[in-house]
DNA sequence: GTCTATAAGTAGATAGAC
DNA sequence: GTCTATCTACTTATAGAC
């Protein structure tokens, strides 16, 4: 039995929007099934349950932006045009899907083990080669001395914050006629110099 | 008619713990009347609904918040010294109530305009003089020139995305038999040494 | 596959006894 | 003030026609 491709990803397409604007508990069947313009009914035709709807959609969320880390941690790179890496992709992804970094942050909060159990899967290797890199480029004298686990968290959350409290950045800076992209934008490049003071020996 | 105060006080502290660790949608009456220790009839009698409740939290909440901005802001002292308080003070803080950076943020992006409003109301006065603050040290060459805003915005998600994604962190510092507690703790001196890489000229 | 109508279950809110 | 019992509304999920 062959499904209609079209139909599927219509259900697929709005229910990522209202879940991620509203979160598995605060999203609505009715408000997902008005968003892609078909019954209620066909939800559940489609995906089982509200539940199964909304781990098809965080799945793929997910699962690109482990392909993402996976993506950047692979590359033969230096430490400092690594970061430069993640810093430019990062932004340039979030800006087009602000609402990705809460969607995934909640579910981190509601749902840990299933989140860990990726990471400790999926990315932890990756995790590992990078900080053994660090290890080797500050015993070159290529870069100064820092603890990477705590400077990489410290570069994921300066990206990621403002995304996560977006509403608010764009708030402000529409008060200072900036354009929140501008802003977004701006950012990457003063980041990236952030991270050349912190390491620059 | 006096209210009681101890199921009264005992029914906040129950919402709090559930609100912060549900959401308002995610948040069930029944499980905060049997944290309070209490029936849900209760609740109705002293918050009159749902929302109502949810509100005389997050109120409490974030006016702490924005005393603590503002108390922050309004002390005399250099540039450096008050990054340094900020991070100090937040990451304390927090450490104490590791929870509340999620519920603001889903709060932020639920409800924009309350808190931007408060925001405008009460925080921007002291957001000003800090940037101009800084501008004056920056033309006195005590500091680096750098764009004050941005670097507030990454001081600011360097303190908190631990914070929101605790439940991660947790998992991978376990992994590494180290309390998640020590890597905070640490956190507050590097946070601090990279800021005045930073800054300093 | 898609719809309408409806069932079944849940959650917030209230009535009324004590 | 506090409880039990109940109401009402909403939401997910299903049955069944087309």
């Amino acid at each position: 039995m062959v499904k209609d491709k079209n139909t599927e990803q219509r259900i697929f397409d709005a229910a990522r929007i209202v879940f991620q604007q509203k979160g598995l508990a605060g999203a609505r069947m009715q408000e997902i099934a008005d968003e892609a313009g078909i019954n209620k009914a066909l939800l559940h035709y489609y995906y089982r349950s509200k539940e199964k709807l909304f781990e098809a959609i965080f799945n793929e969320v997910f699962s690109n932006i482990v392909l993402g880390l996976q993506n950047l941690f692979s590359k033969e790179m230096g430490i400092l045009e690594r970061f430069h890496a993640i810093v430019e992709i990062y932004i340039d992804n979030l800006l087009k899907n602000p609402h990705i970094p809460l969607f995934v942050i909640n579910e981190i909060n509601q749902n840990p083990e299933k989140i860990i159990s990726i990471l400790n899967d999926k990315v932890v290797i990756h995790m590992k080669n990078f900080l053994i890199q660090m290890y080797q480029e500050m015993n070159e004298g290529k870069i100064k001395k820092v603890d990477p686990f705590q400077l990489l968290m410290s570069v994921i959350g300066m990206i990621i914050f403002p995304f996560a409290v977006f509403p608010a950045i764009k708030g402000i800076a529409a008060k200072n006629q900036m354009p929140v992209e501008t802003f977004l934008q701006d950012r990457k490049q003063i980041i990236i110099g952030y991270i050349e003071n912190i390491l620059k020996p």
